[in-house]
DNA sequence: TGATTTTATTTACCTAGGTAAATATCGAGG
DNA sequence: CCTCGATATTTACCTAGGTAAATAAAATCA
């Protein structure tokens, strides 16, 4: 209703996205990493040692962002990379300092999310996730 | 269910904003604009000229980014930016040019969202909107 | 009025994301 | 075996967003 055009769509979610990518950042500030090095360390945590490739296939974002910034990450102590059986690939590691320190700093991220979720009721939370998993299906 | 956490809502909307800005972007190339960049003319096109320090309080990001996509568009001949009766500030507006193209433009993004959320009824786009508007209400 | 604080913009420096093109290695066919 | 196409990663170059500090003009106030 009112002045609801499709053009709001992007404008909204950008402005979710930032507060939250910002909150989060802000949070892990005391830790020393940014919101995209958390969501390499997350997926590395889940999965295990993994290629490059399926990192960035993972996250969805291109070949070089990846690189860039994992090797940010090695520079600061989070992962290593070693090379695979096959020598074009490069397998991830996280380090031990890494592993030692997830716990605490997933439950800093979680407890970003839950404020940002915080004004929706249970199943306004369950809809809106199920909504964005839903979103562009067809196009992507 | 299954693996629901906190932590998805952050991996998905930026899955999203990804996907939908890079498509934006795309249809803009034509165009010789950027997603950023349109969003900014369509501010202008909407409530007139406006001080930067307006412009970035609309789009809910910081000055220096304002600072330089503008200057970037003044380049490119999108914008003029005039010294206000305030000499701090700068007063922008469209081009001729700019106004002349808007229409066109406009229908480009227009698309790229509809063809975004075809996978959605009317009462989940609806749904998906107000859920977006709600999100993060009491922290920001 | 003169000093101080606030406000608008900019500059410098960081991370993140994208594309296009360069390497290097792998794999399959001839 | 050797060439050629495919694949993994990197490099160079762009836009976008952020923070902190510098600048300039306005506003406040003693």
């Amino acid at each position: 209703m009112s002045n609801f055009n499709n053009r709001n769509l992007f404008h909204l979610l950008n402005q979710r996205v930032r507060y939250l990518s910002k909150e989060i950042n802000s949070r892990l500030l005391d830790h020393g990493l940014y919101a995209s090095q958390w969501s390499i360390i997350f997926c590395l945590e889940k999965y295990g040692p993994m290629t490059q490739t399926a990192i960035w296939k993972y996250l969805n974002v291109e070949a070089p962002t990846v690189t860039r910034t994992l090797s940010r990450m090695e520079k600061s102590g989070w992962v290593v990379r070693k090379q695979g059986e096959d020598k074009r690939e490069r397998v991830i590691e996280l380090t031990k300092e890494a592993r030692q320190k997830f716990t605490q700093i997933q439950q800093a991220t979680d407890q970003v999310e839950r404020e940002m979720v915080a004004c929706l009721s249970a199943e306004e939370k369950e809809q809106l996730y199920l909504l964005l998993k839903k979103l562009g299906t067809d196009s992507n």
